[in-house]
DNA sequence: AAGCTCTGCAACCGCCCCCGT
DNA sequence: AACGGGGGCGGTTGCAGAGCT
């Protein structure tokens, strides 16, 4: 059970605040300062919720907030600290003045999580998407001989226990506390269930143009960075602070590949691309979206640099078809 | 023009942490 | 040490406006 409401719900005004209300817990705030939120809304005459009035005059009301659109230097400070610590939005805000914590995870949520997405990024583990996939053919998944021309089905072994994710994808925060790595696979997949819309894959069979830093990349093949003003490595965990996978898997599959971990034709620094996602080159080195179920099946989207199109590949777990 | 869908963001919810008693 | 209340936080929802069909 959880703790009792901090006001009578029945009793007290919701929803978006008007100027009135603005200009009242402003004149009570200037004169009184915030301490006590509790008793701000009946000393000020307002018919809110303490936290109500917390919440606007932090989110909205403070008159040190800016009130202006993210800078492409905000931008990228809050995807190299999500990458760093996560979702721990007050504290990247703390690193923005002028901005709140709600800013900073709305903005997330609304723009920064596609960008990855379309860059090839996991917005949640800032690797590779393509390593999922790397991931699933290193425990078995096999691909399918029967394959209609736009979409590859893969099937898992018999098996094949409910996928977990692998070490490689363990964020530095793992500890007791952290989600499991399964816990971990299934909210990441829900994530890219919902970013499927992205990339439609209705029109898998006509030509999508990708993004262009896959390009980019493509055209970097040093494994020095991007010659983009984009950097990849920028957006990524960096491999000392992922947990080791080493007795695992062959290096290949553990090394992260770095700013050309995402070289889209497999060239340079390709060597997981090219010998765990797989080996005929028909899905070779590519970068996608994916979806899945709960049942284990799941699908992930990859760009095909040769052909200029979006292929759809289907993973089905045989345990539940 | 109307209806539908999408997007961005303000606001809410409920849990957790901290601090005072 | 235990408890309770206030504040903080992250996840989620709901709504208004924009865009699309």
């Amino acid at each position: 059970m959880g703790r009792p409401p901090c006001c009578d719900k029945s009793n007290v005004k919701r929803g978006l605040w008007t100027a009135e209300e603005d200009a009242k817990i402003l004149a009570y705030i200037s004169t009184h300062g915030t301490a006590n939120w509790t008793s701000v809304p009946k000393k000020a005459g307002l018919k809110r919720c303490g936290k109500s009035c917390r919440l606007r005059w932090t989110n909205y009301l403070r008159p040190d907030l800016k009130h202006e659109s993210f800078t492409p230097q905000e931008e990228e400070l809050i995807v190299n600290l999500h990458a760093a610590i996560g979702s721990r939005w007050s504290i990247i805000a703390d690193q923005l003045p002028g901005i709140t914590d709600n800013d900073v995870k709305n903005h997330w949520n609304t723009k920064l999580r596609k960008k990855l997405f379309e860059k090839g990024i996991d917005p949640i583990t800032h690797k590779p998407m393509s390593q999922i996939a790397a991931y699933y053919q290193s425990i078995g998944f096999s691909k399918s001989t029967k394959s209609p021309t736009t979409t590859s089905t893969y099937h898992a072994p018999k098996s094949t226990p409910k996928p977990m994710m692998p070490n490689t994808l363990t964020t530095m925060n793992n500890n007791n506390n952290q989600p499991t790595h399964q816990e971990i696979f299934y909210n990441n997949h829900t994530l890219y269930n919902a970013n499927l819309k992205m990339i439609s894959f209705d029109e898998a069979s006509s030509s999508i143009a990708p993004p262009s830093l896959m390009q980019d990349d493509h055209n970097n093949n040093d494994c020095s960075g991007s010659s983009s003003s984009f950097s990849w490595s920028d957006f990524l965990l960096d491999e000392e602070l992922l947990s080791p996978c080493k007795d695992e898997q062959p290096q290949s599959q553990c090394a992260f590949a770095g700013p050309n971990g995402l070289d889209v034709d497999g060239g340079g620094c390709s060597g997981f691309m090219d010998e765990v996602i797989v080996s005929q080159g028909d899905l070779n080195g590519l970068v996608g979206s994916s979806s899945t179920s709960l049942d284990g099946s799941f699908m992930e989207g990859f760009y095909d640099e040769d052909s200029g199109m979006w292929e759809l590949a289907e993973f089905l777990n045989d345990e539940t078809t």
